[in-house]
RNA sequence: GACUCAGUAGCUCAGCUGGUAGAGCACAUCCCUUUUAAGGAUGGGGUCCUGGGUUCGAACCCCAGCUGAGUCACCA
């Protein structure tokens, strides 16, 4: 990359990493650093009349710099938090070469810079815990600027907030915005405290494809690729749920996997194209006990965090604590609608969609009809956290009918903040019923409904060996994060969240330069003048441009030849 | 996909009715031995998102596009 895109601030960096190298230091060294200690225990244990962390070796990133003559200020940031550094010339350079005070530390390093330090633990006269610095050892030159995020009383000024910015650039946001490691730290925590309890009922942990040849467990838009040689479509997996029952009929009693999923769908601020669930399935269980286990596996997760069940979620107070209240969709409709829809035709459903202004088509089958209205008129009425039970089975190609109403099924979703946290049921393993309902999708699909599931045979198969009776659960990480962290963006809980490609400046390559006769020193120079293409300088005299680049050359001291008139002349030929 | 809003220095943002592009922080130079978002002084830094149009003149007005955010639609 030739100085000339660059900015004057990224020009002065790597200006500073040359002379460091000219001064025999290696701005990125390649032995180990060993620390003993973490900016955020001094802070939290250092006590002067105790006399400890008086040997300390830190290291991480510069994040502000006050210099002051013979002493200097500086913030360093680990991952744990950051700490004043007070650094005296005298003191790290010992002997009558004061180079590392006043070139190296003043001149050559920038905010930004990873650096280690060797000191002691002190209090400033102001009252501030820091470490007094005796060595200073530079361990990665920044070459880019940092946005400078200050705080004072809770108030941030010049906060790093360009949301694409932000999420484009996570490394820098993470280094910036210290709050927005917490969500990720306790994103992390709330899959640990589940494998926990999993792991303490003896589950096993499991993997399974992602790269499927037929997209099963769900209703969605997979996404499409292509395996080169076996010449085949194979499709990255909407769900898990038929290859961790296939598990369940191996002779697995409890199989969970937390699974990274595609869906070809929309984006917004609760879906991203790949997204992470975990499912669980356990043999000799149904859908109640799985109820139990499920509200017990959140408040857990809710306890974990925050030691409290009841949380800030927007501007609702959410309480997580069990037990949460069971409400059948048929109950459900009936209380925020007023009908009652236990036993309606296809036909009577529709009129009910009519009236209550309900968007409806040909296409849609009575599961989606009943789905449209819970979705339309109920869903989002449940705030705190609630299981709406007994899905129609039009809906639920993949569960057991209910042991009462054969038009139901055995199965639960839980709903917080008016949203799908999870979804389980008792499954399906009546091989025979199974196949039939794989037909009845089939079905929808001819009738156009894109999103019908796909017939698996070999999970049939697998189901005519015998499965046990098992309850199987899935509960989207990603929203469970959201819940939990208290953010309403779904990209707030993805360390990279999925975006649309950044925009490549539309220029002309090198070659096409050259091959108008421009030599290679220039090209860079033309660009950052704004010739992006060899056609614009056809539009300009060649008298202006070359008196602009002989002045560009001289005013950005890029101590190139200048070129000739005749030269600049061809090139605008 | 529809609508609304936004895009100006490395970052955060001003910029009036269309008249030579501004501030704070950051950066550079000089001075200065415990400062607290801030030590002092001086200075450099811009494709005003892109492309058209209107105009004597456009960051500003009009049209189209790109990118993002929000609302809705679709979708769990």
């Amino acid at each position: 990359m030739s100085t000339a895109e660059l900015s004057e601030q990224e020009v002065i960096r790597r200006n500073s990493l040359a002379k460091l190298r000219e001064l025999g230091i290696e701005p990125y060294p390649a032995e180990e650093f060993p620390v003993n200690a973490k900016t955020a225990v001094i802070k939290a244990e250092f006590e002067p009349e105790k006399q400890n962390f008086q040997e300390v070796v830190l290291a991480g990133r510069i994040m502000s710099r006050r210099i002051m003559g013979k002493a200097s200020f500086a913030e360093i940031q680990d991952d744990s938090g950051r700490i004043q550094l007070y650094i005296n010339r005298d003191e790290i350079c010992a002997g009558e070469d004061k180079t590392l005070y006043n070139d190296v530390f003043k001149k050559l390093l920038d905010i930004g810079d990873i650096i280690g330090v060797k000191g002691f633990a002190f209090t400033t006269q102001v009252g501030e815990k820091s470490v007094h610095v005796k060595e200073l050892v530079l361990l990665s030159k920044s070459l880019r600027p940092l946005p400078i995020v200050k705080e004072k009383d809770g108030k941030v000024y010049d906060a790093f907030t360009d949301m694409e910015q932000r999420y484009r650039q996570r490394y820098v946001d993470l280094v910036v915005n210290p709050q927005v490691k917490d969500a990720f730290i306790k994103r992390t925590k709330i899959v640990n405290t589940m494998r926990e309890m999993f792991n303490e009922h003896g589950y096993l942990e499991v993997e399974t494809p992602i790269l499927q040849s037929i997209p099963g467990g769900a209703a969605a838009r997979p996404f499409i690729t292509h395996h080169n040689s076996l010449n085949i479509p194979l499709y990255l997996r909407i769900a898990n749920e038929l290859y961790l029952k296939r598990l369940i009929v191996g002779g697995f009693e409890g199989v969970y996997e937390f699974a990274k999923d595609f869906r070809n769908e929309g984006m917004d601020r609760t879906h991203n194209p790949e997204f992470t669930v975990m499912e669980i399935y356990v043999a000799y269980k149904d859908y109640k006990w799985m109820m139990n286990f499920t509200e017990e596996m959140v408040e857990r997760v809710a306890l974990a965090l925050h030691g409290k069940t009841e949380l800030q979620v927007g501007d609702k107070m959410i309480d997580f604590k069990r037990p949460y209240p069971r409400v059948t969709m048929y109950e459900a409709i009936k209380e925020h609608t007023g009908y009652d829809i236990a036993g309606k035709s296809e036909s009577e459903l529709r009129e009910i969609c009519d009236k209550l202004e309900i968007e409806n088509d040909p296409t849609m089958g009575k599961g989606k009809l009943i789905d449209e209205i819970f979705g339309e008129k109920c869903e989002h009425h449940y705030i705190q956290p609630t299981f709406i039970i007994d899905y129609p089975v039009e809906m639920s190609p993949l569960t057991k009918k209910h042991r009462e109403h054969p038009e139901l099924t055995e199965r639960f979703e839980l709903m917080v903040n008016g949203k799908e946290l999870a979804n389980a049921y008792s499954e399906l393993n009546d091989p025979i019923d199974q196949r039939e309902r794989f037909e009845d999708q089939m079905t929808l699909s001819e009738k156009g409904d894109d999103e019908a599931m796909f017939i698996d045979q070999d999970f049939l198969r697998a189901l005519e060996y015998g499965m046990p009776p098992t309850s199987g659960m899935g509960i989207g990480i990603d929203r469970l994060t959201m819940f939990m962290t208290n953010n309403l963006s779904i990209q707030d809980v993805l360390f990279f969240p999925q975006m649309k490609p950044e925009k490549k400046a539309d220029a002309d390559s090198d070659e096409k330069f050259e091959s108008a006769g421009i030599p290679g020193e220039w090209i860079e120079v033309l660009r950052k003048m704004g010739f992006k293409k060899v056609d614009a300088l056809k539009e300009v005299k060649a008298g202006k441009l070359f008196n602009d680049l002989c002045g560009y050359n001289k005013k950005n001291k890029l101590g190139l030849q200048n070129p000739s008139m005749e030269e600049v002349t061809g090139w605008t030929a």
